[in-house]
DNA sequence: ACCTTTGACTTTCTTTGACCTTTATAATTT
DNA sequence: AAATTATAAAGGTCAAAGAAAGTCAAAGGT
């Protein structure tokens, strides 16, 4: 454990320890300052430590009173792990078919709702994507994994 | 929540929740002496906040004893009715900010349930979708709608 | 080779202020 | 008294400046 990067996803992760609502925000300006580094190094920080095959969800807004969210989904050895071995199956990129398998696959496990599974379906459509062959399936990943993503967020 | 935009939404939307009316009428003047901001922030914040898409009426009248009067419009009528507001609301292309605001509208409208919601705002997310504009705004109104109408056919 | 650090450039959202339009009322003219 | 004209009191518009955060690729370490 040495550079830099290590200690600030440490830091993050003590912060969303200990919040009792599983989710953070930060400044990331601020952020920067405090670990005299560039607001970059926050970006970096988050794509490569605070993914989705780790948990986290991260949102953010721009502008004046702007803010990064960090929510943790599950936590490690959790119950809700079903959705690490998910993003293990979609990848990087992923099929029409292959989508549609998946999707299907946690309606029948009651996973997801009749409409759940209807919108899920509609936006990972090729026809709907559009766009052209490799970048469509990555697309189509992005969004089936953050959108199961988020159904595990917190109610 | 940080900034001054925010707060003012909230106020408003606090004094709409109480009015039995459904319904306020406010003095641009009075509110910005209120907040301690210029006058055009109040127009900034109802332009941003309180549109037509989110459900909302605007009215005005300039002069000695003008007003500005916010209405909330709620939807009735069956799913012809939805059909029709959903494709007047959604045209060619849109924002994320519209596009969000739609879905909080029509979560209101207990339309959607809060997980379709989080999905939709998912899959209708900037760093999800990717991509330059103005393509990016033209996959989320086909993304968007088609989720929509494709959850009312169903069922 | 790979992971981290840095910084120039971009995008999004908010705040501010100078200038404009509409309405009501007071003042003036006919 | 009626009609007209000023004045003041609202609210509206728009563009520039400010305040965040995001992207990407080059440079630096191990």
């Amino acid at each position: 454990m040495a550079n830099l990067s290590d200690y600030i996803e440490e830091y993050l992760k003590d912060l969303l320890h200990r919040s009792t609502a599983g989710s953070i925000e930060i400044q990331r300006n601020e952020l920067a300052e405090k670990f005299r580094c560039v607001p970059s190094q926050i970006n970096y920080v988050l794509a490569t430590r605070f993914t989705f095959q780790r948990g986290y969800l991260v949102e953010s807004r721009r502008g004046g009173g702007g803010y990064v969210r960090i929510v943790r989904v599950w936590h490690d050895g959790g119950e809700d792990h079903w959705l690490e071995l998910i993003g293990e199956i979609i990848g990087e990129a992923i099929s029409q078919q292959e989508a549609h398998g998946i999707i299907q696959r946690l309606f029948e496990e009651d996973f997801l709702t009749k409409r759940e599974k209807l919108i899920l379906e509609a936006v990972t459509d090729r026809r709907v994507l559009k766009g052209d062959l490799p970048g469509r399936d990555y697309l189509r990943a992005r969004l089936l994994k953050t959108a199961l993503l988020t159904t595990l967020r917190g109610e």
